[in-house]
DNA sequence: GAATCGTGGCT
DNA sequence: TAGCCAAGATT
């Protein structure tokens, strides 16, 4: 006796993306750059301005840290000229404590470039808009899928798990991106590739999570081979991470006695934390030794430490050393007062903040 | 192709 | 807790 086809499905078309546009109709998250699969029915199709802020906003992000940050951006500049005309400094300020910098100079150059050769349109393919600044492989299948309905493959991280559970991959990222990509284009439909895209997107956020899927209540679960196999949880397989290392440093935080104001300075374009603020600080070093002192300030000061901040990079841990100084006089050296009101608005990434937030918090307690 | 580049939340 | 993870791009 042969096993029917039906009792034994394989991913496809038929079996999965069809599904799965009728599950995004009923379960698509409700997001602040989304059309709604009811309105995309009525013809609306989102501002691709939107659609590309969200998407660079949203590159190894999650949601949640996004939607402020989101409502903020547009709330101050509406538009990309708008994005395009503002001070870099201001850009770098709003995006402080998101992260990966390097995704601020390249919106703001992505502006630029969009404002200035292209009249304020973003280029409506895939193609064209993998052209600008901090726009890869997948922003701009995205974008161009989700802002114009062209039918391209999109693959971000939710969709490689997904994929990789329905037809069983065990080669482990990342060489089995390029079969993934292959049954994404075999899956991606004609008609709806922006929807088809989002869906992806959904049920790997909200039910093929990394951990503990939801298997019961997918809408993909009678044709997963992943959960057939008993694997799926497991699925994609990686490659090991290597152990991050410990680093140490110092950073030196001048106060003005009269307003209470903060020594700060800008970090070279390039490298770690580039084009952000920062109180002066020494180079993060493997191990302490003794530039870690005053004998390390940026200049001379009755410096007093105050603590250390620890801080978690990618690919290190960092213990900052934090001293402090109270000097009527402006240093002599690169930098600018920053009052205590402007404390809120400045460019300063996280650790920065934190460690600024300490030298103030023993100014306060030692007065 | 491998390394670099942040941060906050979750388990 | 310590590790893992998130709508990756760039060099």
């Amino acid at each position: 006796m042969q096993v029917k086809f039906e009792n034994d499905p394989t991913p496809s078309a038929a079996t999965v993306t069809r599904p799965l546009l009728d599950w995004y109709d009923r379960h698509a998250r409700d997001l602040p750059w989304r059309v709604s699969p009811a309105d995309r029915r009525r013809g609306v199709l989102p501002d691709p301005y939107r659609v590309w802020l969200s998407e660079v906003m949203l590159q190894q992000t999650t949601v949640a840290a996004v939607k402020s940050y989101f409502a903020a951006f547009l709330a101050r500049w509406p538009s990309v000229e708008a994005l395009a005309a503002a001070p870099s400094e201001a850009v770098m300020g709003a995006w402080a404590g998101l992260g990966y910098y390097a995704r601020a100079r390249n919106l703001h150059a992505c502006a630029k470039a969009v404002a200035a050769e292209h009249g304020g349109v973003f280029p409506n393919s895939a193609a064209g808009l993998k052209r600008l600044p901090g726009i890869g492989d997948y922003t701009s299948a995205a974008i161009a899928a989700i802002a114009f309905d062209e039918p391209v493959a999109v693959v971000d991280g939710n969709i490689e798990r997904v994929v990789s559970r329905l037809f069983a991959i065990e080669t482990p990222l990342p060489q089995s991106r390029p079969l993934i990509r292959h049954h994404v284009d075999a899956l991606t439909p004609a008609d709806r590739p922006g929807d088809f895209a989002q869906a992806m997107m959904d049920l790997g956020a909200t039910i093929c999570t990394p951990r503990r899927p939801a298997c019961i209540v997918c809408p993909a679960q009678p044709v997963c081979t992943g959960r057939r196999a008993g694997i799926a949880e497991r699925l994609p397989a990686k490659l090991p991470k290597r152990a991050k290392p410990q680093r140490r440093g110092a950073a030196f935080v001048a106060v003005r006695p009269a307003d209470g104001a903060v020594w700060l300075r800008r970090r070279p374009a390039a490298g770690m934390l580039g084009g952000m603020a920062e109180p002066p600080s020494s180079a993060w070093s493997a191990k302490a030794d003794g530039a870690l002192g005053p004998a390390a300030a940026p200049f001379p000061g009755d410096w007093r430490r105050v603590g250390s901040v620890a801080h978690g990079f990618t690919h290190f841990d960092l213990e900052l050393d934090v001293w402090r100084t109270e000097t009527a006089a402006t240093p002599a050296a690169e930098g600018w007062w920053s009052a205590p009101d402007q404390l809120g608005t400045v460019a300063l990434p996280t650790l920065m903040r934190k460690a600024v937030t300490l030298a103030l918090k023993d100014r306060k307690a030692s007065t």
